[in-house]
DNA sequence: CCATAGTGTTACTGACTGTAGCACATTAAA
DNA sequence: TTTAATGTGCTACAGTCAGTAACACTATGG
């Protein structure tokens, strides 16, 4: 039987206020409600902000230490490894499975394009002979799309 | 009002139900509610069912007509380029816009294998080459951008 | 001792999804 | 023609979740 309720909630099942202040949390490595409030530039309690940090620590995304009587949250999880649960959700819902699906996907929706593909093919390869992935230091990109 | 609220909902914000039945159809190719709920194998009235087509249309994902006076519901949008969506949408957000970090990310969280990896080196080298693709422009050589 | 900063708790609202009932129409059968 | 199906259109309700926040409580510095 199609075991549905999908695990309670995986990843990317967070609002947009989540998101924005995860990413916050993720840029400063390390915040505190307030220092969140402020970088969010939008007119919000902080007792808003301190319930999405609560709530997104309970999610397991943030973890905090309390550093003389504050909060300080950090990320419990890199966003790239969120946001590869995310993708693979998407791939095994959409795709059967098939990350070459996607790909041709993303190709075919123009999210990729032939030019970006090439460079991640070399790159790929590439890791593929130093048989270590870099983890973020070459993972430039390009210029910039439209 | 803010009124933001997920930014309307581009794709991806579906919800189980809605995902299962969008699956059989785009499995199908097409069907009806009847035919729907059948191949779903789970105890749902058909004005179910027939409420989730209409929603999936509604958002896009399908589109129907009428085949002697009963509905016949068919995709809107491939899997893929839903697919495709979806992970754009992630990558913004997460990656910063950078399919080469995500794929660093897939790597990293064990989604993605390296023996994967290769895999999809050689299919993507190989589409560039055979221009496989098929997007509008077949021999197109890396190193522009529109 | 009081003002301040920060936490814990609780809650309301709106949106969305799962799920379905029911009235209405059109067609095939009796 | 009256009727039984079959299928559509509309409406709705309950549960869950995110956005948003008020308020009460507690150390802490002066």
């Amino acid at each position: 039987m199609v075991s549905n309720t999908t695990a309670g909630h995986d990843p990317a099942e967070l609002g947009e206020l989540e998101r924005s202040i995860l990413l916050i949390v993720w840029r400063n490595a390390q915040i505190t409600a307030e220092q969140a409030r402020e970088e969010l530039g939008r007119p919000l309690k902080d007792s808003t902000i301190r319930t999405v940090l609560r709530r997104l620590e309970e999610k397991g995304y943030l973890a905090h230490s309390v550093e003389n009587r504050t909060f300080v949250y950090r990320p419990a999880q890199s966003r790239q490894r969120v946001a590869g649960r995310a993708v693979k959700r998407i791939v095994d819902w959409f795709c059967e499975g098939s990350v070459e699906a996607l790909l041709v996907g993303l190709v075919d929706s123009k999210v990729l394009d032939r030019a970006e593909l090439q460079r991640l093919a070399d790159r790929i390869a590439a890791a593929q002979q130093s048989a270590s992935l870099p983890t973020r230091e070459a993972t430039q990109h390009k210029g910039e799309k439209p």
